[in-house]
DNA sequence: AAGTGCTTGATTGCACATTCACAAACATTT
DNA sequence: AAATGTTTGTGAATGTGCAATCAAGCACTT
């Protein structure tokens, strides 16, 4: 493929702008110019222009982008033409959600296994996704060649566990645990902190209301 | 208050910084200098000590920060000195999980009410959190003043949702749908998308492969 | 009390990202 | 075929955050 460099703005659109492409090509639409992605994504219609240059020249001057060509590139751009397996690492109340969570349907991602320490679920099949012991991680990961792991496990296991999964060759994980995980710099850490999240929402909230108090 | 204007980048850091401190205080610390935290919570020092900066002169030359100082400092500023109630809009797997995660414990947040259409769950209480019926919704947060709402309802109730809750004055929400909500200027939206982020962290580990590879 | 080492706070330059504004290019109408 | 309207693609300006650097100030030792 081309050695195009995208910057990480960009590429944190991609997904964004595929999903709705999804849904236009569902409705029949053959083309779509960006002011009316604009809308739709809520991002400026000139970024998306310029985003999508990146790529090449993706649309015609004076009509606007075809869908179905959009679609095929951004498909192979996100690499959804294949079936992406990955690893959830502890099935706690989040790990349960996490599994029922349709990531197929529009993104063509798959939860593969699982893993816990709880007796009770390992060994048993969850809402279609095996369980299995800690202690099989690094033989599964490797075994099943899985690159991704989503982290739900508690704090105090959230180090150690990284550290088992970079051993079986994880390359990218995403952490929903409160700690700043350290891994080597080949691998690609995406914290989903729910409580910092909240927390920055309120802090938002209350300096806007300060500011028009003044 | 005063009214210092902070970065955007500056304030997603300080619910961070936050639960550092607590960490620190709790192991008896007194001090801490920026290189130290700086390990912890993975920021580069220099940042740490620009974003403290934008709040005054916090710390001492040649000595570092104040655990405690710092402690209530942050406390104010976070709002943290005072339990902030939010509503939980969609009682669905996610939303079960969110009721069990600790909100309370070192961010003082509260999920004090939760909405949903399923009558099995309406005016039940579940993980101590009463489910009210969604007609309900606008009755009871403008009684309980809440103005911070999460929403894990399905996609196709989202923008329907978000039209009754800033009916009801809700000023903030935590948007884990996929859908891009539309919601007036004072109101403002974080979006958590999952999908989203699982497909950036399988472009980046792609794009970075092609990379070592050429 | 003088000197040494450490740490903050501020300045500066740099890199990245967003937005504006408009020419170029195409479609459509007359 | 000419005129008009629409939409892209991009140069240039602006905004935003990050990283390197260093003087000022404090603690601690001798």
């Amino acid at each position: 493929m081309e050695k195009i460099k995208i910057p990480k703005a960009t590429a944190k659109r991609l997904p964004l702008y595929y999903r709705y492409l999804i849904i236009l090509n569902e409705e029949g639409k053959d083309k779509v110019s960006s002011t009316e992605l604009s809308e739709a994504v809520q991002v400026d219609s000139a970024s998306i222009r310029r985003d999508f240059s990146y790529f090449g020249a993706l649309g015609k001057r004076g009509y606007g982008y075809d869908v179905k060509n959009l679609l095929t590139f951004f498909k192979k751009i996100l690499n959804q033409d294949t079936l992406t397996n990955v690893a959830l690492i502890g099935v706690g109340n989040l790990g349960r959600a996490l599994l029922n969570y349709n990531f197929k349907r529009s993104n063509n991602i798959r939860i593969s296994c699982a893993f816990d320490i709880n007796k009770e679920i390992t060994g048993r099949i969850l809402s279609g996704v095996p369980v299995y012991d800690m202690s099989d991680l690094k033989q599964q990961l490797s075994d099943q060649q899985i690159s991704i792991a989503i982290l739900t496990v508690p704090s105090t296991a959230a180090q150690k566990t990284t550290d088992e999964m970079v051993d079986a060759g994880v390359k990218g994980i995403m952490n929903f645990t409160p700690i700043r995980l350290s891994a080597p710099a080949d691998v690609r850490v995406q914290n989903v902190d729910l409580a910092t999240e909240l927390q920055t929402l309120i802090y938002f909230l209350n300096s806007e209301k300060q500011n028009n108090e003044n």
